[in-house]
RNA sequence: GCCCAGGUGGCGGAAUUGGUAGACGCACUAGCUUCAGGUGCUAGCGGUCGCAAGGCCGUGGAGGUUCGAGUCCUCUCCUGGGCACCA
């Protein structure tokens, strides 16, 4: 019986077991060929693998093949992220320890994995929440606080008071607990701190200098990092003797002013609130506001008159009142500003509120400044500087650089930069974490875990369904000698922000068997990173974390370089269409059936539902696919074909069973193909007999041309554009002339080459394939196929003839004609003619083996 | 509110970066195959007029630059994403 279908099912197996049993992706650290490092984002061991995942690592996987063929010496490894809050919510949910449930997702999604066929070197596998790893991360905590680079001040959380917990923001659902339902409320709480804002300057900087990331990453870190220049002024408040301190970028209007604002966490405003009880309600109600910038930019704009005046430091006539503002920020340059409501939205919004006086200080060019006045909208642009004293006359980078001047010399004030970047919050209260390493005493004060005590490991045997952090309520764990006197002392019982195992888990991978936290010898090797892969949503915090921890490890002596990540790419999502019935619950696409175009009905009982737009897969749209049925029903290297055609892998890609089908047929065409042909072919290497028929040379060249072109597609990340001209190729390879002298070796050729090509892409047939052509060596184990410059020349070339840039035919010429044929041969076309209405152009336009363009 | 990205056939997307718009695929239509049942082959497939040759229109919208604009400029509409304790 002749076999008319791909076996996936049987033959991924099988190579995925020769690979492994020949150790091919094994990567040695003494190997003498180039080096490169091809990572993805470690995954979070949720429980099984997601599209997002099957996407990401298929890219990389392509990748890492790619350049292996090419010769490199390529490290691919593979870890989990192991610590982080599911876990903890499983344990409360299902009563299962977070070890034993992370511990057996892995196990699960390793498994997964293994059979995506990627070409992982599994012994290098590392776990976050292995004492072997987070050991190595207390001790680079204890090297960073003797740095001084860890801080312990106070800072802002979301506190759920029912749960007794810390919320992160998305936990906080309109303002409430998402477990308890509870309001919550802001807490200050003394936490951890690394101090990542002593290295604003650099990281900023440093960002020119990373050419293969995206541009809008690189954008997004810096607006993150937000560079602001300006000046600090302290303004005298009246009838005490402080002062207060603003931060301004736009000291040129200081004339301007016309009230001051300071945060509702600022100190001067938690003194008042002592004897303002109506402050203190404000400032109480403003704690009530989320933390994050997106909820407080929102909130309507509200003060609270404090009744001190402000005198401005340029005009000491002037009085300026004193609010305290929802939206001015603690955390952001002096936790005080100036209001200029000529000359920023939304201090104008907040003087229109409150009746205070609007003075335009710069003056828009062209208008007059006896009329010109602000209506609704503050001008923020350039102009002359009116009503401003000394600053009269000036533009705005002048009056600027006038006004800092005075303030220097009069003492009033200086020129400064400042940085949105606030220092990185380590602590969590959390079980499921790093433990960090220090203890807390009551005569010593802090004192850090000796290293020979290290590492400081998780208690088991904790209690989670109780409101609060196990940690700290655990019988025995925390109570400990103090390192330094010996008396009673307590634990630490905070645990690591997940985000520092990220930050420096690349570099594990390079030694993961080490004693130390890396071999010096092995990162000096592999680092940078060449190409790391990964969403967009890490485009900041992860990417940022890894870039400063780098360079803290760098001050402690740890290694030599700056930058983890030479270049970066970021995937978009997985997306899939929504389906909602008439009650507008969410249905899962399992539950629907498309009765007619267009048309969707409910599985069960055929009540009518609506198809929503496709949206990034997810729980609560219930819009997930389940990658492990595609595997099994279809194999990897469908599910791998679909994720590299059709969609760019920066933007999200649709996931549609049709897409899936198409996949699935397009290997089963690869596949016939080779065996209806295999009858045919010339033997391996065998030359073409000469000379060579035109169609035979066009044949040729396609190959060497796809070649070229796949090889480039793949190096820019354009696996979309890849796949499309393999198919090209494949549909040309179809087509071939059979009776045609050249067809045995030409058919040949084109196989493998298309094997070849095909390799990163979908590895398991194409090994397959290789191995039906006649080949002993592994497809995995073969150079990649290099294209004869000699074949990339065209001979002729299909020039488009234009009249008033309008098409009108197409003329084929041999390459490299000059004008005057060119444009010959497009005068002599019937339809040119025609065109031309009788008339000679006037001009000719020729763009050399390209366009005739005839103007009359 | 602020910042970013993106609008091209019924759909996903190509377009050598200012030079033939719609490659490649999905869906669809017609026909043919096969022990029909996630099969294969051939042809068609932006709109419109035409028997045809061919014409006209067409890249969210409105202007502009140019011999020539999906691509550059100005304004505008729409959609999506991010905004510091999710990973």
């Amino acid at each position: 019986m002749a076999i008319d279908r791909y076996n996936a099912r049987e033959a991924e197996p099988r190579w995925q077991q020769t690979w492994d049993e020949r150790g091919i992706f094994a990567t040695r650290n003494d190997d003498p060929r180039p080096k490169y490092y091809v990572l993805e984002m470690f995954p979070y061991p949720s429980g099984r693998i997601h599209m997002g995942h099957v996407r990401n690592y298929t890219m990389g996987d392509v990748v890492a093949r790619a350049k292996r063929a090419m010769g490199f010496s390529v490290l691919h490894p593979m870890g989990w992220d192991a610590f982080g809050m599911p876990a903890e919510n499983a344990a409360i949910a299902k009563g299962v320890h977070p070890a034993r449930w992370t511990y057996a997702n892995i196990a699960e999604m390793r498994a997964q994995l293994k059979s995506m066929g990627l070409s992982l070197d599994w012994s290098r596998e590392i776990a976050t929440c292995d004492p072997d790893y987070y050991r190595h991360e207390q001790a680079m905590f204890l090297d960073f606080l003797e740095a001084g680079l860890v801080e312990r001040k106070e800072s802002w959380v979301n506190w759920d008071p029912v749960d007794q917990t810390v919320l992160a923001n998305e936990q906080v659902i309109d303002g409430r607990g998402w477990r308890s339902g509870a309001p919550v409320e802001r807490r200050k709480l003394a936490q951890w701190f690394f101090k990542i804002t002593d290295y604003s300057h650099e990281l900023l900087d440093a960002l020119q200098r990373l050419e293969r990331w995206p541009d809008k990453v690189r954008l997004m870190q810096e607006k993150w990092i937000g560079r602001s220049e300006g000046a600090r002024v302290r303004f005298p408040i009246i009838g005490r003797d402080d002062e207060l301190e603003v931060f301004t970028t736009r000291p040129d209007t200081l004339f301007g002013a016309s009230f001051m604002a300071i945060a509702p966490d600022h100190p001067l405003s938690i003194e008042l609130t002592a004897r303002d009880p109506g402050l203190a309600a404000f400032v109480a109600e403003c704690a009530h506001l989320g933390t994050s910038e997106e909820v407080i930019e929102q909130a309507e704009k509200q003060g609270y008159d404090t009744g001190l005046r402000c005198r401005n430091p340029l005009s000491a006539s002037q009085e300026l009142p004193l609010y305290v503002a929802n939206f001015v920020l603690m955390e952001y340059g002096t936790g005080a500003i100036f209001g200029c409501p000529a000359h920023d939205q939304r201090d104008l919004e907040f003087a229109r509120k409150y009746r205070l006086p609007v003075v335009s200080v710069v003056l828009p060019p062209g208008e007059d400044a006896r009329i010109f006045a602000i209506g609704t909208e503050a001008y923020v642009g350039d102009g002359r500087l009116i009503n401003s004293g000394f600053l009269n006359g000036l533009d705005v980078a002048g009056a600027k650089r006038r006004v800092i001047d005075h303030l220097e010399k009069h003492g009033l004030g200086r020129g400064e930069i400042i940085f949105r970047l606030r220092d990185w919050g380590v602590s969590r209260q959390r079980y499921w974490g790093c433990p960090i390493p220090v203890i807390h005493c009551g005569a010593c004060g802090l004192v850090p875990v000796p290293r020979q005590q290290l590492p400081v490991t998780l208690p088991e045997d904790i209690e989670l369904k109780e409101p609060g952090n196990p940690l700290a309520r655990h019988p025995s764990w925390k109570y400990v000698t103090c390192p330094s006197c010996g008396r009673p002392a307590e634990r630490e019982t905070d645990t690591f922000d997940t985000f520092v195992e990220s930050s420096w888990y690349f570099l594990r991978f390079c030694s993961p068997h080490a004693d130390a936290a890396f071999e010096r010898a092995a990162v000096e090797r592999w680092m940078p990173v060449d190409q790391y892969i990964g969403g967009v949503e890490h485009a900041v915090l992860h990417l940022l974390y890894s870039r400063f921890f780098t360079r803290a490890l760098k001050r402690c002596g740890y290694l030599t370089f700056d930058e983890p990540f030479a270049g970066l790419f970021t995937q978009g999502m997985v997306c899939h269409k929504t389906f909602r019935d008439e009650a507008g619950a969410w249905l899962e696409p399992a539950e629907v059936v498309e009765v007619e175009p267009g048309v969707w009905r409910a599985q069960a009982d055929g009540r009518p539902v609506t198809a929503g737009r496709s949206e990034k897969m997810s729980k609560s749209r219930r819009n997930t696919i389940d990658p492990t049925a595609t595997l099994e029903a279809y194999g990897a290297d469908t599910a791998r074909l679909f994720m590299l055609s059709d969609s760019p892998p920066e933007r999200d890609l649709e996931w549609t069973e049709a897409g899936i089908d198409g996949a699935w047929r397009y290997l089963n065409r690869l596949w016939r193909l080779v065996e209806d042909r295999l009858a045919q072919l010339a033997p391996p290497g065998a030359r073409a007999p000469e000379p060579l028929s035109p169609a035979a040379i066009e044949f040729t060249r396609a190959i060497h041309r796809t070649i070229q072109t796949v090889t480039e597609e793949l190096e820019r990340f354009h696996f979309n554009k890849a796949v499309a001209l393999i198919r090209e190729l494949s549909n040309r390879l179809e087509a071939l002339e059979p009776d045609d002298p050249a067809a045995p070796t030409l058919m040949r050729q084109g196989l493998e080459t298309l094997a070849r090509l095909l390799g990163p892409i979908v590895p398991h047939l194409a090994a397959e394939l290789w191995q039906r052509l006649g080949h002993e060596v592994l497809l995995a184990e073969t150079a990649w196929p290099e294209a004869d410059p000699a074949w990339l020349v065209e001979e002729r070339v299909t020039i488009a003839v234009q009249v008033n840039g309008k098409l009108r035919a197409t003329i084929a010429l041999p390459s490299g004609v000059d004008r005057a044929t060119a444009e010959a041969a497009a005068l002599a076309e019937p339809n040119v003619v025609r065109g031309l209405g009788g008339k000679a152009p006037r001009r000719v336009i020729v763009v050399p083996d390209r366009i005739v363009n005839l103007v009359v």
